[in-house]
DNA sequence: ATGAAAGCGCTAACAC
DNA sequence: GTGTTAGCGCTTTCAT
């Protein structure tokens, strides 16, 4: 029976005894250092496979002052804007030897600055995707996190790269696509209050509706998820607008939904956007139109940038700016009167 | 300045200093000991509040022989399936403090039992779904994997859970569903080659099969997700069947996506069922037929199952089995008389 | 009640 | 080239 230490589990110690040489020997060998006699780096090799010994990652950890694992903080995993950062994220630290460690916040803001520093001290660095936490609280606490890489926000920290999309620019396009259909009123069904993206969204409003004074543009109050666009169909209709930039793609498809249950014709009665182009919105029915935005490569970028501040090289590439491409689908066509003056 | 131990981050060793008291004592006051004078035990706090010193965990899991932490292996994490086990495990994981690490195999299957072994020398334990994996292969490194929970496969190993979902059942459920609409010639539109989960639908088809010997049941080739479909439309019509058992519901929504393309009417022309009921399925036109699968629930047993093991409780539950729920909604409908004979 | 010291499993100076 | 030794940051006996 291979003999254990006192853990119950294989330790380099054993291997050295078996090998007949130090711990120190073991290291080498394991790690690859070629200054091990070849005859006794074979011994040990062979005891270590015989044991079928795996070096203890953690303790290796605390040697290093490294743990090959990055974290990542999310505010609601089921969100596929969030999965798609995940997988990106995933994938490209995994081709460098990096896996990832989650953080769901469940939406609960409070939560969020706690659990980043708790996935920040367990790993070489960390991702922040925080849309409701606030300035000043994220201005606080984003020096401990450093390596940080932030996802839709910015701060003036210092070596900290942002990753942002344009939701301002984004929501523009789109409220320009609508106005091009021939749409002159306008819903915007806003995300969750106090979130970041929402705030982008808002203020590319403000300077769409500055240069298109003729238009009118209705904000109402929303959420991020099917149910809340699903929700919202009254409120919607309630607005006499013909042209609807829903918050995002989730919510435009519970939008669309509860149109269709009204019996209201989409784009016929009255057009619906979205916002991320997540992998389902080209297979509603009808198509979505939206801003699509590059979120994959987006979790694949954010890594890159982490990677060069684990490394520490002059990280020269401070963050990075995404601008969503509009997605013309079905969703969206030409405008008939408004409602409210059919009958007028 | 807050004076730092050599790495540069603050230490117990500085606490202790700050505090005047011994490593031993801090140690005492952070981990709630109440044997410590209350006087000291306040200088102790408040010399960490001064320094915000936060225990380093890697030091503390060498410590005591644990991390908090357990990995998830996955075969790919775009996978809604995948992502809502994830979720269910992550967020049960994180009601008891506990961390999830991932570790994404991008359906190669020779990397899932060396990620498998990585992943868990990093954790507490591990939620294995290796679906491509051979039963060989799965029953030599069950043992080294403990703690260890599986989903969708079992193991003779003692002491490890699964969590497996009657695929069989639920594709006879489905299958019987189809008949009682009518339809005499159905099509199997298979997963993936060598999943395991794809076995025990090919199991329950040979089931029904030999129930209802009048039923024509093709077997098509296939794979797991909406292109798998999309491209398979030409094999299923080809194949003359009206009515379509998907793999799943990505592939049936890529099929009916495909059959859309070809001017086909679900379910007038054929009818398309899928399975899992992943959280589009409802919103797809038309609604996707399907078996149900509580799988976020699945996710949530499997950290149950899993502390369990962890905390070396008699693991009276060895596993669990999820029985799918026949979800009718609009893509099937009634047979009308098979394409063949139409101009016969 | 508290400090000194050992030990978790490993790596890396340092000495031979 | 290899063994000895000293950490990495923490918890936990064992003395006192």
């Amino acid at each position: 029976m291979a003999r254990k230490s006192a853990s119950g589990r294989i330790g380099i110690a054993d291997v050295a005894v078996k090998a007949g040489v130090s711990h120190a020997t073991v290291s080498r060998v394991m790690n690859g250092n070629f200054t091990v006699d070849p005859d006794i780096a074979a011994r040990v090799r062979a005891a270590a496979a015989e044991l079928k010994y795996q070096p203890n990652p953690v303790g290796r950890s605390l040697a290093l002052g490294k743990t090959d694992t990055i974290g990542i903080v999310v505010p609601d995993l089921a969100n596929p804007t969030f999965q798609a950062i995940l997988r990106g994220l995933s994938r490209a630290a995994a081709q460098d030897g990096y896996r990832v460690l989650i953080a769901d916040s469940f939406e609960v803001s409070s939560e969020e600055s706690i659990l980043a520093g708790e996935a920040r001290r367990r790993c070489d660095g960390l991702v922040l995707c925080a849309p409701r936490m606030t300035d000043a609280e994220l201005e606080e606490i984003a020096p401990s996190l450093h390596p940080l890489v932030l996802i839709n926000r910015t701060t003036t920290a210092p070596g900290v790269p942002s990753l942002v999309v344009d939701y301002g620019q984004g929501v523009q396009d789109i409220a320009e696509h609508l106005v091009e259909l021939g749409h002159t009123r306008l819903a915007f069904l806003a995300g969750p209050p106090r979130s970041a993206s929402n705030e982008m969204r808002l203020k590319g409003l403000e300077i769409f509706k500055a240069a298109h004074p003729e238009v009118d543009v209705t904000m109402l109050e929303g959420g991020s998820d099917f149910d809340t666009g699903h929700g919202a169909v009254d409120a919607v209709l309630a607005s006499g607008a013909t042209g609807i930039l829903a918050f995002n793609d989730l919510v435009a498809m519970g939008l669309m939904s509860g149109l269709h249950e009204r019996g209201l014709d989409v784009p016929g009665d009255i057009s619906v956007t979205g916002f991320d182009d997540i992998p389902f919105a080209r297979y509603t029915t009808p198509a979505l139109t939206t801003g699509a935005v590059p979120i994959t490569e987006l979790g694949e970028q954010a890594w890159h940038q982490l990677r060069a501040l684990i490394r520490k090289e002059g990280n020269d590439t401070p963050g990075g700016r995404y601008q969503p491409r509009l997605e013309v689908r079905a969703s969206t066509g030409p405008a008939k009167a408004p409602r409210s003056t059919v009958h007028g």
